[in-house]
DNA sequence: ACCCAGGCGGGCG
DNA sequence: CGCCCGCATGGG
């Protein structure tokens, strides 16, 4: 019998339950239990489950079951290696900003598999939340292969690869819910299985991977700076939604509409390097105070 | 019934 | 370029 390693490491300014709930993609492939304040994924094909105990006058503790990658997954998973006093001293230069990153201290960015990103962020447009979740996790449980206990009992699904789902029709994803992304969902996947490496788009540069990433079909300026953001860690991507335009529009211009090309510029000067994790505060700070 | 959702591609001026 | 439209589907 293969043992799981339990492994616990110290966090400060971390709020595992903020991280999941904030619209990324753990949110819509992963689960979260609020009896243990746990949050469990898929990786390869193993299950990581991450708890974090409560407050502690040395910070809280991360304590995580699954394979022995599953300390190195979480810290890269949770970008547990963030400065989070100098990113806040960087981006809570307002009232609004100080608001958001005060009631939901300790939310982080999650950095996800490429793949993973691609094809939950295609989910996502003009899309609501709950529903983003449902397409993701029907497809996941449709196409994703087994994850087996030691005794080899099927107990979960992994995500399915690109070269897996590239296979299937877009009729089968417009079964799993996904309406008119399904032809989106078809095509990033052979794409991305017979076109492009995704895995060797890391050394590129923000602007050279985001003109990379648009050339998926279905992946526009939006969605490229949530992959930018959430599957590469490009931490200056500034993804602009109808969140993020409004809650901008509201709080730094009087109400008056914007261009997506002036918010950008506007969020460039303001948050510089750090503009994809203030752009998650104003999204989640800005969606929820509506 | 009507409006909206972590937008995008295609067509038009 | 910038702007406008249709798009699948389910919840408020």
């Amino acid at each position: 019998l293969k043992r799981e390693s339990v492994i616990q490491i110290p966090t400060s300014c971390f709020s595992l339950r903020y991280t999941f709930e904030s619209a990324n993609p753990l949110t819509f492939f992963g689960s979260y239990d609020p009896a243990d304040n746990s949050v469990s994924y898929p990786v390869g094909r193993s299950i990581i489950k991450v708890r974090s105990t409560g407050s502690s006058k040395k910070g809280k503790l991360l304590i995580m079951e699954g394979p022995p990658s599953a300390r190195r997954e979480a810290i890269s998973r949770f970008r547990l290696d963030d400065d989070m006093e100098e990113i806040y001293g960087k981006i809570a230069t307002d009232g609004f900003m100080r608001g958001a990153v005060s009631r939901y201290a300790g939310m982080r960015l999650t950095l996800n598999d490429p793949w993973e990103a691609v094809l939950c962020f295609i989910i996502s447009q003009f899309n609501n939340v709950k529903r983003i979740r449902r397409i993701t996790m029907s497809i996941v449980n449709r196409f994703g292969a087994y994850i087996t206990d030691s005794e080899g009992r099927a107990v979960a699904r992994g995500f399915p690869d690109s070269a897996t789902m590239a296979e299937a029709s877009a009729k089968e994803f417009r079964e799993c819910g996904a309406g008119f992304r399904a032809k989106y969902i078809k095509e990033a996947a052979e794409y991305c299985t017979n076109n492009l490496d995704i895995y060797k788009l890391s050394r590129l540069d923000y602007p050279e991977l985001r003109e990379e990433l648009m050339g998926i079909k279905g992946v526009g300026e939006k969605v490229a700076d949530c992959i930018a953001l959430m599957g590469y860690g490009k931490l200056e991507a500034f993804p602009i939604d109808v969140w993020v335009k409004r809650t901008m529009e509201r709080i730094y211009f009087k109400g008056r509409s914007m261009r997506t090309s002036e918010l950008r510029s506007f969020a460039e000067d303001k948050f510089g390097p750090y503009a994809g994790c203030a752009q998650q505060y104003i999204f989640w700070h800005g969606r929820n105070s509506a």
